[in-house]
Parts: structure tokens; sequence; C-alpha cells
DNA sequence: TCTGGGGTCCTAGGACCC
DNA sequence: TCTGGGGTCCTAGGACCC
């Protein structure tokens, strides 16, 4: 097979994409304020500290799997000298949004992929300008907020998930920086990764594709775009598509874009009965609330979801239900009436519940709405009156850490009064608004 | 005792209309 | 009395992501 050799220097691409990914993000939080703690093995709790959502490079090491519950590794933690923290979000998110920052500057076409990783764009560039982009990238942000970063580089987003993914693996040789921009190195990354690390390919497709005799990405890549449109559907042709150094992944980094706000947790302590449940609820539906307005929107659907664990041998139940709303709303009042009678609906007595939640969804910007004959709106009196209240909450609720306002019905224990965070980290960089930033 | 918390997109199928 | 097909909109559910 012959490929063709583009000159790195000379050579120019219309487009190329970057994809900056920090490593083992969670864990690199934590320790850049505990720097005591480098070289030792490190793991970051879900909200409970029930199971593993993080690891360190050290963790990873040891053979310590993603998910795995932590009563099962209780051993092995303690023989290793592991250290553990509960999950600190607001601390993961404002580290994040300091890399975007420094991201935004190097490059005015960023998109914001997760909180960890985003795709940065190009235009008319060659090889070689690419890989200076990407060697600043790296040591911006390592220099600027002490997070390691590896750098992927090709033609499409897929690819560029390809290429990070070899070159986090393999830091020692390629100093957190790879390009498959020249048919070579891609062909060959294709020939050595299974489909299942290729973006988009989850565990069902992969056996899907295992079974049809498909099992590398190589493999994957010289199928016929038309029979897997046929067989499976659009978004796995976009995949072999992206494969082949086709564009096609469109730009979702819309910023607004948000459908939906769900909020819910998993309880330490089981609840049985109609009235607890209703408590824990009541707090979702105001955290949630509280989001929507802060993205100054309203919602104008309602889902309310309970559910028993899914593991033991307690019988198992779970149960959903929506309701939509005529006139969209971010009144918390509103909202929790709609909501407990959903959740009165859906109570089936008799179960140890382990977990519920709520879903806002319809999200709009204004209260538009179709109005008909038998709707009637409120008043922009009373609509201004509920903003003004619901302003005046969230106001008097963010001064402090503890939530100062309740609806009624929310009770006299707060959300985290279910739940467990024995080893949280101080919130370091959000406890006082006046901190200097770090760039 | 103890098993995360968010999100997105696509598709199939039903309801309804002409 | 019986019989259609095509279009649109909505929703639930499945698959994926970090």
């Amino acid at each position: 097979m012959s490929f063709e050799f583009r000159d790195p220097v000379t050579y120019c691409y219309d487009k190329v994409y970057l994809l900056v990914d920090c490593n083992n993000f969670f864990c690199s939080c934590e320790r850049l304020f505990r720097p005591d703690l480098e070289g030792r093995p490190l793991l970051v709790l879900s909200n409970n500290d029930g199971c593993v959502i993080a690891r360190s490079q050290e963790a990873k090491d040891l053979g310590i799997p993603m998910g795995i519950a932590v009563f099962k590794i209780k051993n092995l933690i303690r023989r290793h000298h592991i250290v553990t923290f509960s999950s600190n979000f607001s601390l993961y998110l404002d580290i994040s949004r300091r890399v975007m920052e420094v991201l935004e500057h190097l490059c005015d076409d960023t998109q914001v992929y997760s909180v960890d990783e985003a795709f940065l764009c190009f235009k008319h560039i060659s090889e070689k300008e690419a890989l200076d982009k990407a060697i600043l990238v790296r040591n911006a942000v390592f220099n600027l907020i002490g997070i390691n970063v590896g750098v992927g580089i090709a033609h499409t987003k897929t690819l560029a998930k390809l290429a990070n993914h070899h070159a986090k693996k393999h830091r020692q040789e390629t100093y957190g920086l790879y390009s498959i921009l020249q048919d070579m190195p891609r062909i060959n990354l294709l020939k050595n990764n299974p489909i299942s690390e290729v973006w988009g390919i989850g565990r069902r497709l992969n056996e899907r594709l295992n079974e049809q005799g498909i099992h590398t990405a190589y493999q994957l890549s010289v199928q016929n775009y038309e029979a897997i449109k046929k067989e499976y559907n659009i978004v796995l042709m976009r995949t072999v598509q992206e494969l082949n150094d086709l564009d096609v992944i469109e730009d979702e980094s819309d910023i607004n874009h948000t459908m939906q706000i769900m909020w819910s947790r998993s309880f330490t302590k089981r609840l049985t009965t109609l009235d607890e449940l209703h408590q824990a609820l009541a707090n979702f539906v105001a955290s949630a609330c509280h989001k929507l307005r802060n993205q100054n929107k309203y919602c104008s659907q309602i889902t309310v979801f309970i559910r028993t664990s899914y593991f033991g041998n307690d019988p198992k139940f779970a149960a959903d239900k929506t309701a939509n709303l005529k006139v969209p709303t971010s009144d918390t009042r509103e909202i929790l009436y709609v909501a407990t009678q959903l959740l009165k609906m859906i109570f089936a007595p008799g179960y140890k519940y382990n977990k519920a939640g709520i879903i806002l969804g319809n999200l709009t910007a204004t209260r538009s709405f179709q109005s008909d004959l038998f709707t009637k709106a409120k008043t922009p009196q009373e609509q201004e009156k509920s903003d003004q209240l619901m302003k005046a909450i969230d106001q008097i609720n963010h001064q402090g850490h503890e939530q100062n306002i309740f609806i009624a019905s929310q009770g006299p224990q707060k959300a985290e009064a279910f739940s467990n965070k024995n080893s949280l980290s101080p919130s370091y960089t959000t406890s006082w608004d006046d901190l200097p930033k770090l760039i």
C-alpha cells in the first residue's frame, strides 16, 4: 500500500482539529493544592463515597477500574496507602473554567466539549504549525494552571480523539502530543486500535460489530457508508466517515444549548415513605429551579422519577412520570406543586427507595406559549411578582454556603443531609469571592 | 452497610390531519 | 359502508458521551 506524503512545512491544510484533554482531571485538581501527594495513588469518589469516578496514574497502574464500588477495594486502599477524596465539583468546575480561558486565548475557535476537554479548530495551517500550536497549548496550560494535558491532532474530531488517546497512552515517546494528519500514522493507529477505543462506539455497538467480524478501527473504516447507515444508523455512518478524514460532526458548542436540567441523588439511607421521598424531592426541585433561573430560562416539562437499588435482594421498582405545562415557569412553588402531584401518582409503598430525581425539560428563554381559550396566563403583574420573589430567594441563599430560605415542604433538612461526604477537600478556589485569579 | 451525576442525539411508533 | 397513503408532530426509549 502506498500513502501520499505531504510536506509538513509547506503543505497547508484547510482545517485541523486539536483535541486538548486534561490528564486524570479530578485527581490533578486535588493534587494542585496538595503537592505533597505527588507520586502517590489518588482516587476521587462519587457522591456518597460509593464508587470510584477518577483515578491518578498511580491508581490506574494498581489496576483499579473506573466505577468500581469502594467497599470492594477497601483492602487495596489500605495496603497501598491510597489517598481518597470525595468529589468536589465546584473546585473542578472552577479549574476547568480557568483551563478553558487559556485555550480560548490561544484559539478563537475553541469548542468546549466537556469539563476536561476542548476541540481547537485552526484553518489554513501546516502540520508543523499545528504541532507548534499543540506545544504552546500544552506548555501554557501547565505553566499557568499546573494541569498536564494531552493533545491529539487530526482532520476530524473522531480522529483527534483517537490521536489524543495515543498521545496520553505513550506519553514517554510522544510528550503528550500526536498528529495523524498524514495517512501513514493514521492508518497505523486505526490498525492498532480496537473499535471500542473509537469515539461513539459503546458496549452495544462493540458487541454487534464484533459479531460481524469487525474488530479494529481500520476494519470499521473500510466499511461501505450506505451499508452501515442501513444496517445501523446515521450516527455510526458519520463515525466511519470521520475515520476516513471526512469532517462531518458539527460544532455543538452553542453555549446556551442545554435542553434539560436534571437534579438527582442516591440516598445513603433507604427511604420508604412518601413523606421522606417528598422531602428529598423538594430539595432537588429547589436546586434544579435555582439552576434554571441562573440560566435565565423557563421550563414547561417536569419529570419525576424514583427507584430502588439495582443491587441486593430487595424487590426492585422504578417509575417515572412527566407533566407538560401550558405556561413555562421557573417558579419553585409551581414546579414543586406539579412535582408533588407526579410523585404521588408513581409512589408505591413497600419498597426501599435509594434514588429520586427531577428533570426540567423544554427549556426556553422566554415565557412565550401558545395561548388557547382554556389557559389563563399570569398577568404581567403576577409574573413580575413571581420573578421578584424567586430572585430574592436566590440572592439570600447565595450569601452563604447554607441554604437559608426554604419552601415549606423542603423541610428542615438539606439535601446534603441525605448523603455522605467523608473526605471532602476544602473549596480552595471558591471560598472567597475576591481570590486573585490564577491567570 | 457501601455501586455517580449529569448530559446529547436519533429512531420508531402513535396520534392526528388531509 | 369501506378503504388509503402521506405528512407532521410528539414522546418514549435506546445508545452514546464525560
